[in-house]
RNA sequence: GCCGACGUAGCUCAGCGGUAGAGCAACUGAUUCGUAAUCAGUAGGCCCCCGGUUCAAAUCCGGGCGUCGGCACCA
């Protein structure tokens, strides 16, 4: 006998081996038509699975989460017999199911051209159409790999001899077509539905190394149904229209040319945006005890040699020498660097003097501009860029000094997103890489303090194995934006060992010397990327705080012409961005205009207005209007407009 | 850096061997108008750059540069 337990608590006897399927089919039709795989025991597996001994199940159906893994995974499978169908002699290596959707890894040499992808397309449905169940086999390794070798599948053989003997070799086969494969797989090609689409092709590295052959990576999305997938290429077209790159240009926020590659020319609108940011940054960090600084741009070669920097980065360091044949760095041959980082010149400033355990923690602040050579294909938009400004601080500080300093910084950071409007912010402990500086026992204590630290805030986190700095561990804050995507930008780390590359030492109680511990903290990142962040967040629609340009009187007569700039002159002097819009146009032109730059309020003034001394307030978005005296409406404005952290209400 | 696609007016794009096009924007004029496009007219181009093929190149070929989508990278 065999005793099924199911989710409800029920228990099912059958008289021997039982297969999924015929669990489900006793237990009922409805159950036995949806259910496309099942948790057994907490694993998942083939819903053909035969049980010999007593388990708990539980059915997967396609409203469960793993139905879409399921969906995914035999999906990619369905991809890779199309392709191979359609494309003889290409290989097949991987194909995962990922965050909305799937892909496959092929090694063909010719690459897929426009043409292929209907093709594609069409071969996929026609296999879903044709519904071959998926069917599991287990071979012998070397079988196994004797076989994919006979195929010329050299890939395939290459992962099978690389898994751990202990593994069991699973091939599924689905009609013709057979593929090494963990599963598990749904019942047939059938259960991946119709809410499926192949999206973009791009190159990869075989096993994710650039040293290593590149494939053919064909992306495509998965859903449960067609509402589903046109939910999310809704949130595709979202995404696109929120995009920094297209809002940049239309709200004339900045521009990038080929003569600066990487580099942002920011419009006054722009710049005004990254003042605003800039401003709120300054005043957050004045009230938290930090000192603002500014470091050299251009250091000498050997300087970075001290640091580390150059053994590990030269690669991506700008360098700079005169021109000018009698300048001494030009007869020396002395090369200087322009700085990739702030963090060596703020150990400079440490040093100047004696420092006492009384001055500690100091925590110093740059906006600070780097320069790094980042490969090519890695540049997009303002979000990566060669040049930047980092929202940068250094914290000295003593080991004991660790953990309040952390927390602290945590707390701060929260506030500051939650102003820019940004509540979901989630944790990520990075611990040593496998290239890194310092002795191992160094590491275990920064590790140490760094998760007593972060768990002393009290904020949960994730662990980000091997994906430390090179000098220490740390913290990456990733905040997620309107549309659910997420973006790193913060993070917090713990350095032993600068300060010990560049001698930097205090005085503790007792006389002795002593290194301090270097935090290197970051809340917004890089302004660059931060501000792209920010327009693709509020999709340009910026809150009144925020807005580059906040206000526009707009006339309907040019009798009100005067009393426009009168109204224009009063938010001014209130301290808001504000233009006046008095051309010969109808009112509904200028709205419609104003309202596609998202300027998020227009004053409307007609004769009416002037001769009542008020104004008509419509908002971005907005369907009505409000009409205000004008001293009332400058109060609420000035008000409205007020940065968050100086609201008089507090946060 | 790697794979692929793309680069034509300010923007979005058509044209793909035979005199460079459209819509929107811009400019000029008329219209003084009450909350998301008033009408008419005008102007606007090293067709990314350099070379080649051809009687003739935006169009075909080669090489650069840049952008885009991924991959790799991200102190």
């Amino acid at each position: 006998m065999v005793a099924i337990t199911l989710p409800d608590g029920s228990v099912r006897q059958f008289d021997g081996a039982v297969s999924g399927a015929a669990i489900a089919a006793a237990i009922g039709p409805g159950l036995a038509k949806a259910a496309l795989a099942m948790s057994v025991n907490g694993k998942l597996v083939d819903l053909s699975t035969t049980l010999a001994t007593d388990a708990t199940v539980r059915f997967v159906t396609r409203k469960d989460p793993e139905a879409l893994e399921l969906i995914r995974h035999d999906a990619a499978h369905v991809l890779a017999e199309a392709v191979q169908a359609l494309f003889p002699g290409t290989q097949v290596t991987i194909g995962p199911a990922i965050e909305h959707g799937f892909y496959y890894d092929f090694a063909r040499n010719e690459p897929f051209t426009p043409d292929d992808f209907a093709a594609i397309e069409a071969k996929m449905k026609a296999i879903v159409a044709a519904n071959a169940a998926f069917v599991r086999e287990e071979w012998d390794r070397d079988e196994a790999i004797a076989f994919f070798k006979g195929k010329g599948e050299h890939y395939k053989a290459e992962i099978i001899q690389d898994l751990p003997r202990e593994e069991t070799i699973s091939l599924y086969r689905q009609g013709g077509w057979v593929d090494l494969c963990r599963g598990p797989h749904m019942r047939g090609t059938g259960d991946v539905g119709t809410a499926f689409k192949r999206l973009k092709v791009a190159g990869a590295y075989w096993r994710g190394d650039h040293r290593n052959a590149v494939l053919q990576r064909i992306y495509g999305t998965a859903w449960r149904d067609e509402k589903e997938l046109k939910a999310y290429l809704t949130m595709l077209e979202e995404a696109e229209k929120r995009d920094h790159r297209r809002l940049g240009r239309e709200m004339g926020l900045f521009h990038l040319q080929e003569e600066a590659v990487g580099s942002v020319f920011w419009h006054p609108k722009g710049w005004r945006l990254w003042r605003t940011a800039e401003n709120y940054v300054r005043r957050r960090l004045d009230a938290e005890g930090y000192v603002e600084v500014k470091t050299p741009q251009l250091l000498d070669r050997s300087f970075w040699e001290a640091s580390g920097h150059w053994d590990k980065y030269a690669g991506a360091m700008f360098t700079a020498t005169p021109r000018a044949e009698d300048a001494e760095e030009h007869k020396h041959g002395r090369i200087l660097a322009i700085k990739p980082m702030n963090c060596p010149c703020h150990v400079q400033i440490f040093k100047q003097g004696i420092k006492s355990y009384r001055d500690l923690p100091l925590r110093l602040a740059e906006f600070g501009a780097c320069h790094r050579y980042e490969p090519s294909g890695a540049l997009h938009g303002i979000m990566r860029v060669r040049a930047f400004t980092q929202d940068d601080a250094h914290i000295f500080c003593t080991e004991d000094q660790i953990t309040e300093e952390t927390k602290s910084f945590i707390a701060l950071l929260m506030s500051m997103y939650r102003d820019f409007g940004f509540t979901e912010v989630v944790i990520k402990f990075s611990d040593r890489p496998d290239v890194r500086a310092g002795e191992d026992a160094v590491w275990d204590k920064a590790e140490g303090a760094l998760k007593a630290a972060v768990e002393a805030a009290g904020h949960p986190y994730t662990l980000n194995p091997g994906e430390g700095a090179f000098y220490g561990p740390k913290l990456e804050f990733v905040l997620r934006d309107a549309i659910g995507r997420d973006w790193q930008c913060g993070t917090l780390q713990v350095d032993f060992v600068l300060p010990e590359r560049l001698d930097a030492e205090y005085v503790a109680a007792d006389g002795s010397r002593r290194r301090p511990v270097m935090l290197h903290r970051a809340i917004l990142g890089s302004f660059e990327r931060f501000l792209g962040i920010l327009i693709e967040q509020y999709a340009g629609r910026f809150p009144l705080w925020l807005a580059p340009l906040q206000v526009v009187v707009a006339t309907i007569t040019s009798e009100a012409d005067a009393y426009a700039r009168k109204v224009a002159a009063e938010l001014a002097a209130a301290g808001l961005q504000v233009e006046t819009d008095l051309r010969n146009e109808k009112i509904n032109y200028k709205v419609r205009e104003h309202s596609l730059a998202k300027v998020p309020l227009i004053a409307v003034v007609g004769r009416k207005e002037a001769e009542q001394d008020t104004v008509a307030l419509r908002r971005l978005g907005g369907e009505t209007q409000e009409v205000l005296a004008l001293a009332d409406a400058v109060a609420r404005l000035r008000a409205e407009a007020m940065p968050p952290d100086l609201r008089p209400a507090g946060r």
